[in-house]
DNA sequence: GCTTACGGTAAGTTGTGGCTTACGGAGATG
DNA sequence: CATCTCCGTAAGCCACAACTTACCGTAAGC
């Protein structure tokens, strides 16, 4: 249930944020910390999280570690709500359908 | 930021499991809590919160409430996590050639 | 080799979210 | 009208998650 740890892992405002803040350009850690609201160790908490859901990489690159949106990280969330989506879109042409035929006049 | 409320909802297990229990079929409240493994007021106190988040509709029918699926409320999350799967796939790709490029040899 | 910048880890505090039990109100049924 | 089922609300409890400060590695620059 990897998807469970991805919206787990998006569901916090700050870690969206974060995210957001990826979505143009992979950045170093204190950067990325420099326009968030929390301080630079709590980045490094959330960090821990998005990677472990697998939405970001973190690459060493000389004294700083970059951070990067890992896109794979988000297609099995994007499967799990399609997937509900048209389930649901279909249980909902159903019961009107029901009701259509008057389940209960 | 409605998605977010979306996305909060479907970060709680419960809550994901009863929007699984609805992708079939509408359920009245009693007999979708039968099929969770917590008590029947914690199920109205999250379907209270994914009505919030748009996620489902409530339809009294005489003494039962029937709760279904509401797939417009789907949709903005779907369109935000489009986006960022877009913005990512497109970081990622210039990102990797920064690198093709030799930005720090 | 020493120092400095970068950033992860530890420890502790606090707010909040999910759960339970107990109760109350609205609609069907006789 | 009396009763019974269905379900929402209130109150209280507890665990956990997010944040802080303090500390310690590790790579670079002089």
């Amino acid at each position: 249930m990897a998807y469970g740890d991805a919206i787990g892992a998006l569901a916090d405002p700050t870690r969206r944020a974060i995210v957001e803040a990826l979505k143009g350009r992979a950045l170093p850690v204190g950067e990325l910390a420099q326009g968030l609201p929390v301080s630079r160790p709590a980045v490094s908490q959330h960090l821990r999280v998005l990677g472990d859901a697998g939405l970001i990489t973190v690459t060493p690159r000389g004294t700083r570690r970059v951070v990067a949106l890992r896109p794979e990280g988000l297609a099995e969330l994007r499967a799990w709500l399609d997937t509900l989506w048209d389930d649901a879109l279909a249980a909902y042409a159903a019961e009107a359908e029901r009701q259509a035929k008057g389940d209960s006049p």
